[in-house]
DNA sequence: GTGCGTTTGTTGCGAGTACGAACATATCCG
DNA sequence: CGGATATGTTCGTACTCGCAACAAACGCAC
């Protein structure tokens, strides 16, 4: 069965090493518990026993271990109005912190975001035009340089950077692959910015940098199994969350789901092909419709509320929802997920007719997956970019708390 | 950020315990080892050595322990024209065997699955009618008692049994919820199986085992992200493998990716939605075009190969194709796979024209995923669903050597 | 306010596992 | 037949977690 001369000129399949050795196992309780504080929020010493399984003093060795890397703070309980001795509040410590990018067609918008979770500050800083890679680089590691040296507490301790990126962006590297709306075409975009600023720096899809956020912070808080669709101006993303981790398929790739068929005879894409969701379903739509400006999006929910049946406005909204269904009930049965999170004007859609909107992604999808899953709005705002790409700038820390620390 | 008062009728998010113990550590190095030698065959302990990363003396201690448990037999090896002291090779035991059923519309097959990866035995049972579920599990338990009383040595060691079903199935329980050509519905089938033969017993999708048996052992050897097609006498069925491991989705149900829309003007598929890839492609058509019976599927890569261009086979192997590539396309886009395995007609389709089926699904779909898909037919024949299957019985001795080999 | 019960932090000890070094052994090669 | 090489074997060490005993801090009852 096995290949008994495996070709010494491909890499070897196997991982340097599978086996788990001792520091493995610190490493990962280690990261369990930081991980626990950083997701659920602040945590009594106690808590983190009965959460983790692990003895009183080996919870206590590692938030120890915590605290001297900086990771965390303790702090005396307030009135827990419980019997016996109080036990430490565990919290994730503010002074380490993220930094994010995001891209637009007009701005570059950089956050802060704590390891608690808090978004500590974030600049818009608009472009005449749409921002070319180095533009937008550039912006950014000024914006950066001027929050280090003046915003920034001296010892706030920067972890890295995560840039969300509207377009594809390879895994490994985080080269932009393609980014339609910016016409950005393999940038080395987290290269340019790490050499720039000095940071480690990674990149990804916007829409799944969403997912993680709305599936750790947002609307789907403790579900494992997700699916985020959102709605944005330049187009419809997705991010799949799978047993809680992120999908990314072998290049980054994965969760492209707004160019799934929904329409044979529908129009051609900008992707090449036919009746994607993408083309059928679309914000511009619906604010023409409705007679909104560009920049009137927050308005979108009242507008289609308020449509009277039969109206452009209303027949509009049911067009653009069946056509979601069909994506939906894709969705359904490929994943299975627990949840489908929809944000933007997807939100905007759901909102305006949730009960038409399951019930036709109930009657195409297979028996077994339409049961289990709900369908709701996302939770998260404007920070949720923010928030995701922080995500992705904290996972080597979240990963192996001890050595990531150590090294910055 | 937290919940402070988290509801107590909930039960709590958290798993048990999260904590990595100590025994896990051996626990997990047991199934490493397990894992290689059952998935890449034989190998010397020095190779296990390199391919752990772990010590010398550890891996000595671990392979010690797996052939006390009976579970791998360690041999002298054969002239291995190396330098140096040759090193015993480590070979999964043919004793430790799982048991297999797959109910079909005509006949229950059984099989003997050794730990080795070898099948034993298969034994097909005919059946006048389409089986009901009770006669499907009266049929398999018939034939696994007298293999059990006479085919198997006395010293074979029965780990339990794995069953493939062409339906929906509840991944806990392994009830199988809808199997439309069976006509089972609601059917607690692993259960009934269980009792009746004393066997711990699992049931999954014949199409996700079909990936995953793939995966290890045929076409996607050593692929970590892979999709699986199978077009089958009853329809289309989907599974999906993530970083090796099998995409279960939140029920079990996911990867039924035959139901994904591919044509809008299309028919009425038997699940209630229109134009499914399962109601656009099918084996009855192009055995119908062919002229060929129901139980000649095997010549059907002759005939669509020597079909001229023009004639109603050619035109009707295009049109399957292009609908093939359109939900393809949605593959792509979605999971960003390394390798798209097509098993049975669709293998079929795939070898009459590979290129054109390559070309349309490259041309619908997006830049980066499109690069890194590879389409390939799958290897194994007719004992994929027996690999299949057999490995599902194989995942709780795999997953934990120790107390799964203890517990039979 | 004082004592009791309860809960949890703290400390020291013990168990289990993997690593590393030194030695033993088996093969190939000249 | 001896040297070089690679690997099995053995033993001691380091590390981490669990456990038990003790100490500390809180609520509660009187």
């Amino acid at each position: 069965m096995a290949d008994p001369t495996p070709a010494p000129t491909t890499a070897p399949s196997t991982p340097p090493d599978l086996g788990a050795r001792f520091d493995r196992v610190r490493r990962a309780n280690l990261a369990t518990v930081l991980a626990l504080v950083h997701v659920d929020g602040p945590a009594s010493r106690s808590a983190l026993t009965q959460a983790t399984g692990l003895n009183r003093s080996t919870i206590a060795a590692l938030v120890g271990e915590l605290v001297e890397l900086g990771l965390v703070v303790e702090s005396d309980p307030v009135g827990s109005n419980k019997v016996g001795r109080p036990s430490p509040v565990v919290t994730p410590s503010a002074r380490v912190v993220a930094l994010t990018v995001n891209p637009e067609i007009d701005a570059v918008t950089v956050g802060v975001v704590g390891l608690d979770g808090a978004v500590q500050h974030r600049v818009r800083r608009e472009t005449a035009d749409v921002p070319t890679a180095s533009d937008a680089a550039r912006v950014a590691a000024a914006v950066i340089a001027d929050l280090r040296a003046e915003t920034l507490a001296s010892d706030v301790r920067v972890v890295g950077v995560g840039v969300a990126v509207p377009g594809l962006v390879d895994a490994t590297g985080g080269v932009v692959r393609l980014a339609p709306h910016l016409g950005w075409v393999d940038e080395p975009f987290a290269a340019v910015l790490a050499s720039a600023t000095g940071l480690p720096t990674d990149a990804a899809n916007d829409a799944s940098l969403g997912a993680i956020a709305e599936g750790r912070f947002g609307a789907g808080r403790g579900v494992g199994d997700l699916v985020f669709l959102n709605g944005g101006a330049s187009g419809v993303g997705g991010g799949v969350l799978l047993d809680g981790r992120p999908m990314t398929g072998v290049g980054g790739y994965a969760g492209e789901i707004g160019h799934t068929l929904v329409n044979s005879s529908g129009r051609v894409c900008h992707c090449g092909a036919v009746g994607c969701l993408e083309t059928e379903v679309g914000q511009a739509r619906l604010l023409a419709v409705t007679g909104l400006d560009r920049g009137q999006a927050d308005r979108l929910d009242a507008a289609l509320a308020g449509a009277e049946p039969g109206s452009p406005v209303a027949v509009e909204v049911r067009r653009q929802i069946d056509f979601l269904a069909v994506a939906l009930r894709g969705v359904v049965n490929a994943f299975n997920p627990e949840l489908i999170v929809l944000g933007g004007f997807l939100g905007s859609l759901h909102a305006a007719d949730p009960d038409r909107l399951a019930e036709r992604v109930r009657s195409q999808s297979l028996p077994g997956a339409r049961d289990g899953v709900r369908l709701v709005r996302a939770a998260l705002g404007a920070d949720r970019l923010t928030i995701g790409a922080a995500e992705l700038a904290f996972a080597s820390v979240l990963a192996d708390p001890a050595s990531a620390a150590r090294a910055s």
